[in-house]
Order: C-alpha cells, then sequence, then structure tokens
DNA sequence: AGTGCAGAATGAAACGATTCATCGAATCAC
DNA sequence: GTGATTCGATGAATCGTTTCATTCTGCACT
C-alpha cells in the first residue's frame, strides 16, 4: 500500500531518486540507495504496475487468446507461453475465444488499452482479420500467431509442419504394409487440417497408392466426429486396414468405433492421431501419434514477445517446430488377409 | 489511441462531459450526450483501462491461481471462471503456481499491484499462509478459496464434499457385492486427499468391512503414483477385489497395473475413480469415478467474486457443490471365487 | 426586474509511477 | 582562487481517467 512518494519521504530523498533507485540507475550514490531499499525494505513497498504502465504505456503482460482452454491441446501451449513469460518477469492473460469471432473481436479491442507487451493469438477458425492484430502493432504490442496463420498475415509466427507430420505418420502406415489407408481429415476451413491432409495425401501418392472414394472424410477436431466418420470407414465394403485420423480426439472416436464393431486395434485396424495428449498414453491401446510440442509452440511466441519487447527489431519470425511421429500400440502390420 | 480529451475538443464539451457520458450519468442533455458519442464513433475512441484502473484503483481482472493448467482438472475449473467473468466485464489472469509455495507467493505479490477484482486462487499442497491473501482483502480486492481451503482462512470459498464423493463411490462398491475394497488415497498433506480418505473410511466402517494393513495407500494424484500404487496392491496376498482411486490419473495408472498383470477389469478388478475427467470416457474400460463438476468450481468463485465487486457485503459465503458417482464400465460385482 | 434554485457543465486535483531539464555540490585544472 | 566539468539529486510535467467543488445557464416565482 506504500507508494513511491513514502519511500521518498522515509529515505529523505526526492521521488526521482526512489525511481532512479527502482530501476537500478547508476546515477545514485551508495548511502542514498541503501536510506532507499531500507525504506522499502520497512514499508513492504511494492510499485505499482497500474502506475508504471499508465506512464510507460505498456504493461509486463502478455494477452493469450485461445479458441478453448478445455480442448486439451491448448493447455501445453499455454502452460509454455506462462512458464517463458514467467521466468522473464511476463504475466499471461489467457482469453477463450470460444472459436467465436465476435468474441475473440471484443476480447482484443478491450484488451488493448491494457497495453500488453504482447498478443499470442490462436485465431478462432473462421477469423481471418488482421485488422486488430495490426492495431496492437499500431499502439506498440508485438503480435504472434500460433498454429493457424491467417493467410495475410506477414508478421511473427509459430506453427508446426503439420504437413510433414501427416507425411512421415502416413509413411510409417505404408512402411508398416498398409495399402488400405483411410484418413479422417480436420475441418477444410483449417489451415492445419489441409495441411494435414496434404500429407496424407503427398505419401499415398508418392508411393503410389490409391485413395480410393470415401477413404477421405473432413471432421470437426473432435471425439464425436471421430466415431461418427470412423463407422463410416468401417462401413464401406472395403474397409481400410489403417486410419490417420487429424487429431488425436477423433482418433479417440474411431477407438470407441472401432470397439463397438468388435474390431480389434491394432490387429484388424491400425489408428494414428496427431497432437500426443496426455491422454493418448491413457488410451487402451497407447495411441500411435504424431507429437507436435504444444509446449513449445507456447514457449517459442513467449519468447518471441519477450524479445520483441526487449527491443529485437530483426525481420519477421517464422518458427515451424517440427513434429514427431511417436510409435506406440495402436499401430501393427496388417493382418495377412481378412474378410470386411 | 484517441483519448477522453481529444473527444472532448471533438465535441466541444469538457472532458467532464465526456466521462459522464462513459459512464452512464444522468446529468448530461440529450445534445451534449449525442455529440460525445459521434465523436467516439467517429475516433474509434475506446477507454484506457490503465487510466480508469489507476484512478478507480480498481481493475476488471479476476486473478485466477492454479497449481498448473496441463493437469487435466484444472481446465475446466479455469474455463467456468472465464466464462462467468467474460459474460460480466471481467478478465481473467491465469498463473500456474507450478504447487510451489515461492512462485505462488511471487505471483501474488506482484499481481496484487494491479489492483484486480479478485483473486481465485486452489493453493499449492505446502501453502497454508494466507497472509497475501489478506492484503488483497485490505487492498479491497475480494478472495475466494478453491477446492483446497486453508485451514485458517474464514473467508469465502468454493469447494466439493470431498468425504461424501467417496462415500458413495465406496458405498456403490460395497453394494455390489465387494469386500476386500482398496483406497489410494492423494497426499494426506491435501485437504481433498483427507477428506476422500475419511469417506471411504466412512462407508467402510458403517458397513462394517476391515480394511485389512496395506489396503490404503498415499500416492500424489498423478498416474505414475497410481500405477506404482497399484502394483503394490495387487501384490499382496490376498488383493483386493475393488480399488477406489483418490482421482482419475491415479485410477489411469491403477488400469495400467491391471493390465501389465494381465488381470480384467472389472472382471477380476474394479476401479473408481474421482473427478470425471474428459479422458475417463476414452479410456478402456471408460472409469466409472466421481463427477466433481469442475466447471461449476471455477463458475460459482468467479461469480462470488464479481457480487462481492458490486457491493454484496453479505458474510461468509461457503460454497459446498455435491458431486455425482459416474457409472460407467470399470465397475462389476466381484467374480464368485478368484486365486489370487 | 430581481432573486432563488435546480440542472448542466466545467476544470482542477488526484491516482502512482517515470522522465528530463535543471540545479547544487564537489572535483579538478590552472 | 576561479572557472570548468562532472556527478547526484531534484521536482515539475506527464500518462488517461474519475471525481467533486464550483461555476454557469436558464427558468420560475415574486
Amino acid at each position: 500500500m506504500a507508494t513511491i512518494k513514502e519511500i521518498s519521504q522515509r529515505a529523505g530523498v526526492s521521488i526521482g531518486t526512489v525511481s532512479n533507485v527502482l530501476n537500478g540507475l547508476p546515477t545514485v550514490r551508495e548511502a542514498a540507495r541503501k536510506r532507499v531499499l531500507d525504506a522499502i525494505e520497512k514499508l513492504e513497498y511494492e510499485p505499482s504496475l497500474l502506475g508504471r504502465a499508465l506512464r510507460k504505456d505498456k504493461t509486463n503482460m502478455i494477452v493469450m487468446v485461445v479458441p478453448d482452454i478445455t480442448n486439451p491441446f491448448f493447455p501445453s501451449a499455454v502452460r509454455g507461453a506462462e512458464d517463458v513469460a514467467f521466468q522473464n518477469g511476463f504475466r499471461l492473460v489467457l482469453c477463450n475465444s470460444d472459436n467465436d469471432a465476435a468474441k475473440e473481436a471484443t476480447y482484443l479491442r478491450e484488451m488493448r488499452t491494457y497495453r500488453p507487451s504482447g498478443l499470442i493469438i490462436v485465431p478462432a477458425s473462421l477469423s481471418q482479420g488482421i485488422d486488430e492484430a495490426k492495431a496492437y502493432l499500431e499502439a506498440g504490442s508485438c503480435v504472434v500467431y500460433v498454429d493457424r496463420i491467417p493467410t495475410k498475415w506477414r508478421g511473427d509466427s509459430v506453427t508446426s509442419k503439420h504437413e510433414e507430420g501427416a507425411y512421415a505418420a502416413t509413411r510409417y502406415l505404408i512402411e508398416l504394409g498398409h495399402e488400405r489407408i483411410a484418413t479422417i481429415a480436420g475441418p477444410l476451413t483449417s489451415p492445419s487440417g489441409r495441411a494435414r491432409l496434404e500429407g496424407f495425401r503427398r505419401a499415398m501418392k508418392e508411393n503410389r497408392l490409391r485413395v480410393p472414394a470415401g477413404y477421405t472424410q473432413a471432421a470437426d477436431f473432435n471425439k464425436h466426429d471421430g466415431y461418427e466418420r470412423g463407422k463410416r470407414l468401417l462401413a464401406l465394403r472395403r474397409p481400410p486396414t489403417a486410419i490417420f485420423a487429424a487429431n488425436d480426439l477423433v482418433a479417440f472416436g474411431v477407438l470407441a468405433a472401432l470397439r463397438e464393431e468388435g474390431l480389434r486395434c491394432p490387429q484388424d485396424v491400425s489408428v494414428v492421431g496427431f497432437d500426443n495428449l496426455d491422454d493418448s498414453d491413457a488410451v487402451v491401446p497407447a495411441l500411435t501419434t504424431v507429437d507436435q510440442f504444444g509446449y513449445d509452440l507456447g514457449a517459442n511466441a513467449a519468447q518471441i514477445v519477450i524479445d520483441r519487447t526487449r527491443g529485437d527489431k530483426r525481420s519477421v519470425r517464422r518458427v515451424l517446430l517440427a513434429p514427431e511421429l511417436r510409435i506406440k500400440e495402436s499401430s501393427a502390420p496388417p493382418a495377412r488377409r481378412r474378410k470386411p
């Protein structure tokens, strides 16, 4: 509750001097510094970040907007950002956009007046607008797009090589000997969904494998859609022996569908996911999946914000993280022969 | 970027009048109000929350401290708090204490100077201190403890009836016909862990069932400890036919241990968890568990903060949410007879 | 016309910090 | 001893609001 004024009085110096001590300026003599530090100690003084922010037109807050923290992919990214932020004296304000462009806009418009050091945003799927982001830049807050990057965005970003991850997963299935491989892609409005589908197709094409009609299903990134599309795939006249799912949630749905059809995984059908959620180990069989290092996505984004805030003027930074295939229990060579 | 001053100039009124318009005071004539609103529109003015906060000594932020957002129990609570906060014009600042009392203290000390409307805190397990919380109250920010409540705390809180939930789960196992029921309790330093153990014991006692030595294992709330304690229970000379785990993560570990021992769930051993995480449906078999409504924990806490901020002076509010048993696939009557 | 009064509008002060032009004192060269 | 220089310290101005005592305006009443 003490203010810089009270400190200055108790220490018998001006408030300017107290400020200089606080900010570690070298222009204050040892005797004065000591008296100030003593007073700070005695009065349990904490500088008001509000006062400081108003004057400097900048806070130590980083605003992070994610679609929904209860989607298990995001907590690790948030955690990565928060860790890096905290270690460097920054704080994270979390906003759930709910995948709603309007809610996202409300958050952005208002939070900007807090003059955050930066904005880390995983945009709502349908939001391609970057006007608000530009407004942040004009206000001196840096902006990093994560995971999904609007096509018009020319600034900093962090994302995974979705295409490569999907390619590696598909290729792995091919190397196991599978030939009838289907995919449940993410929503085609989502850049990451599209990229993963492209990776899948490239692997199939390079290995001269056909992707029959019906072997490509689009779905939202959730378990229910995975279940439903899984059922659909299994009902085909020639069902696939392996399924590459656009993410782990979808893969969980596929596992449920298999179970319901009395099919065994991986003996009858192999399943591969994408994300490597914590739950992908808890599930039975443990899910073979592509780890896209959610924590590092967030951590890198926060690091960029911090570097920029400290004056990094280098040109645009586009971080691309390479995902890694994690082979677990849900994948195996196809059965020798199998009646549909 | 426009300020209230520019608005006042453009509208040809004083800044005081602009402020009155902004705050909906009735003492401004229609003509003036209209000119002000026009200017606001034209200049795309957004009031600076920093300026406002400094003057009013209060922000619309609610600080929420959780041990670790990647622990799947917390996202839903955070989401609940954020939803209620957002709907009422408040914003949520998320802090991970990492279960580290020192990190928690750093966050609390610093965030206090932002003058948040309130503090919602799930304290680190070993932190029983409430001095910082009291400092928030003195500064005019209200404080709500969630889930774990320090014994000395006399203020608002929201928590589940852990004891009753555990009692219901245990009683259910007993009603299925189990007699050899073990429990893997949470850390005994944690109030919720202790309460769940008590519920277990009460159910056993009321039904005159013995709890042999070794049938009560303490563990941390994670999968690894669950696995390890599960192995220990299964290695006993007379292993249990049912295990009540202190939370779902621990139960997942137990399922893994069972699988490794070649035992079937629920045919050989029934398992019941606590929390009803999303993953408890994805796991095989789907976990019978006690739902403690994480979303509502957070939502209630935020509601209390908002009510208090708006002037609710009623006496201490201690919200107790009643958990509900969710019967799924991991529980069944014991086998007729079974060789250890 | 003069007085009183209520309703509108004003603008200075305040919130708690940082910044910077200025001042005072000490040091140094000669 | 004087003037120049350097180093420390000062305190007023500032950031964008809200608040409130004060002033202004217009109107009704006598």
